[in-house]
DNA sequence: AATATATACATAATTTTCTTATGTATAAGA
DNA sequence: TCTTATACATAAGAAAATTATGTATATATT
């Protein structure tokens, strides 16, 4: 409902966090996680989301490894430690942005 | 060089929000302001920034006025008053944003 | 005088990154 | 039985950038 857009290319920043902090995840268990920590304001879609870690796991960033669970699939990713590094890196830059757009937006707090 | 690249969709709101400060701007101008207020960090490319405006005035959120200063051509933009309310908009979007990856990229302040 | 840089606009081709729609399949709840 | 939840996936399309060009004038540098 208010599914306040996400800004494109910030999907790859918060996979890599979640993964940062709960070391192995499958993406439903993501889509889940990023609703509940934003209270349902952010929801991430599937046709964004899976993509998204494959291209991730063919950057080398993620390692995948398959299990079934309740005879269904499931695949759970976790960072290699490239991703780790990519991690602060998106991070730092996440930062950086919030506060570039703070000093546009709000220049008197500069 | 350390062009952070622009999170896709905040282009709009950096415009709106320049001009609800400066009365009126030429699309030079902007790419300047923006250069200066992030003290370079952040580069609106020509490539993004005219479309962007033409986009904005075909939506009714900008006005534009052709003047000629130096034998050269300005197309200075001004909002519009439904691009003054949709600004407003804009920056509570911005805000909501940002408070939201806060919750994701650093849950314990959330 | 010649050349480079700054000013000022613009568009086309391409890429990135989403949304929306659709598909498959199993498990659990009404 | 039917719907919702779980769990993956891909394709078509849209949005919004980047990159590459192009035009033209003014100013600064060599």
């Amino acid at each position: 409902m208010s599914n306040s857009k996400l800004y494109k290319g910030s999907l790859n920043t918060i996979i890599l966090k979640l993964l940062n902090e709960h070391d192995k995840m499958y993406g439903y268990e993501i889509t889940q996680k990023v609703k509940a920590l934003t209270k349902g304001e952010l929801k991430i879609t599937e046709g964004a989301l899976y993509p998204a870690l494959h291209k991730l796991e063919a950057e080398g960033l993620l390692d995948v490894e398959v299990a079934k669970v309740d005879n269904r699939l499931r695949k759970y990713y976790k960072l290699t430690e490239t991703g780790t590094k990519e991690t602060v890196t998106k991070l730092e830059e996440l930062a950086e942005y919030i506060k570039t757009m703070q000093a546009l937006v709000n220049p008197k707090l500069a």
